[in-house]
DNA sequence: ATGAAAGCGCTAACAC
DNA sequence: GTGTTAGCGCTTTCAT
């Protein structure tokens, strides 16, 4: 495998002068330019990323940490991420989390041991604690959630601004008695509930705690879900859901049980992924801008890294959700 | 930051002995093996990645390249890339190509300059003879794609089988007309119609010209696709897609015509994704399992870089794809 | 069991 | 405009 040197020799020229026309220097007079160009070719010479990145102290790598690559959602963040990195010369490392603590916390090893320049979160499992240490390493940066005493920056996306209006267009629909199906219990999941609460207490409703319903992440969580909602004896009219999927698959059981949404039932998406429009009734949801996030957060990453902006230091980008009224509620 | 040096010289001990323990090599004695430990932590030191990959030529991180995250098929692969890059220490870096051989040949720099050992095609844009030379790089592997004078090791789905599968089944239920929608002309594609017209041409049976379509890859094309069909003078009673979501616009654009899915038409979509059952009538499908491909590829390609495998011969590893009856057909 | 030292391939400060 | 050279941080012979 050729070296610089290689080069170097073949040319008559110095190893330096090489690495500059290399780099696009300036000061390097055409016809060497020319010449190292052609010895490069002739020699079959690629200049040999680890050396180069031993001695940059860099390696235009970003960790992406995700929960999981099938979850369309953060393919969108990731989709986001992407366009941006890519128009800057950056690679990404997927860091699939399977929404582990230990997981988490052993990709920020990648961090410690300057594999790649920086981390971006587009969901986080441990405390801030826990990550606070590894900000000395480089930047991180959280897409999608927010962490109270995160000294970082944020770009979120208002959530309880988006179930405040779901919840709110229920309302306005006429239903008086909500159920709240909720995924886990982070901070982005209490944003939600207290824009729903937002929004029922400003109507003066009642939730009973038995219309509320936890860990509901999946299409079989929907349609056990929608099942225990259906055996209530004071049964709820309207159902606020934590993602598309699980709408999509009570709306599918709604059906198979007779009832018709959203006439007997209404039921209300979050996302706003490709299947909100393909079933039928076409969901209402809550589109989340997931793109847009992830572009936002890796650019403000390469700030970051250029300096350019204060990576130890609390700031937020919220962006807002907006409804998509469409034909389930 | 701390380094190997400043490690050896806070114990005493020599830069050596302290990458032994690093590296968990024998003959270092128990008590010096925690002095190091210690002092590591003391100091607060990490191996440096960089300086590791260069003085031991591997950098232990793959380049997957997938034409689209949003696709989830190719999400689909990468998942099971991830896991058995996961079990062995590999990163993933992720290669968007979006269809473009640029683009491919791009990232294909990422092996020239030894930022990977090595890369999967998840789909590949360019012939051949393009791509052939980079394999004197690092291991190449095809992961659900064919090429008929690569050199390296592929894994694919039989999709002449797959398709002939879901033909047949649309000729035994009667079907005499069918339509035949196909994305790209990639070798893929090919080995799609094959199958197809050898279930058609077993049957007697006749295809017009018109009834076959180019190009349909996304829900819009779907809807395109079926208002073609539908202004047909001699219609097609069956339509064979190239994917669910093609087959998900099309029930609903039928649906939206007044056409009763399957009575009025059928429609049989490909992948199994998610979709399939979430949408009325739940679609007929040919399951391709994605995961497992990933999976094996990613096995593979482990079993080259150690040498356990020839890299640059052809061998192919060819999985079944199976007909998921529902109710679109 | 431990150490000395060469060298992986590259860049940049400094000299001319 | 070009060359010399000292590292970047690590691993691995080869000694002892």
């Amino acid at each position: 495998m050729a070296t610089i040197a290689d080069v170097a020799d073949y040319t008559g020229l110095s190893r330096a002068t090489v690495s500059r026309v290399i780099n696009d220097y300036p000061h390097v007079s055409k016809d060497k330019r020319r010449l190292v160009h052609e010895a490069m070719k002739e020699l079959g010479y690629f200049p040999n990323t680890s050396a180069r990145n031993l001695r940059n102290r860099r390696t235009d790598l970003v960790a992406v940490l995700i929960p999981r690559l099938t979850n369309p959602f953060f393919t969108l963040i990731l989709d986001g991420i992407e366009k941006v990195a890519e128009e800057n010369g950056f690679q990404l490392i997927i860091c699939q989390t399977k929404s582990s603590k230990k997981k988490e916390l052993e990709f920020l090893n990648l961090l410690q041991t300057k594999q790649v320049d920086g981390v971006i979160f587009t969901s986080i499992e441990n405390d801030w604690e826990q990550i606070q240490p590894y900000t000395d390493h480089g930047p991180i940066i959280l897409c999608n959630e927010y962490h109270h005493d995160a000294t970082v920056p944020m770009v979120r996306l208002n959530q309880v601004q988006g179930s405040y209006l779901g919840t709110k267009h229920l309302i306005e629909r006429g239903h008086q008695r909500l159920a709240y199906c909720m995924g886990s219990t982070s901070g982005l999941s209490n944003d939600r509930r207290k824009g729903f609460f937002q929004a029922v207490n400003e109507a003066g409703l009642e939730v009973k705690a038995e219309w509320i319903f936890h860990d509901t992440y999946t299409m079989e969580d929907g349609v056990k879900t929608f099942n225990k909602i259906l055996s209530l004896t004071e049964r709820p009219t309207a159902i606020f859901t934590g993602g598309d999927e699980v709408a999509a698959a009570m709306v599918k059981e709604a059906k198979r049980n007779g009832l018709d949404v959203p006439g007997d039932i209404a039921i209300l998406g979050f996302d706003d992924q490709p299947i909100a429009s393909m079933i039928e009734p076409e969901l209402t949801t809550i589109y989340q801008p997931g793109a847009e996030i992830g572009s936002r957060a890796m650019t403000i990453f390469i700030d970051c890294l250029k300096g350019k902006r204060e990576r130890v230091r609390q700031s937020v980008m919220e962006l807002p959700l907006s409804l998509v009224i469409r034909k389930s509620t």
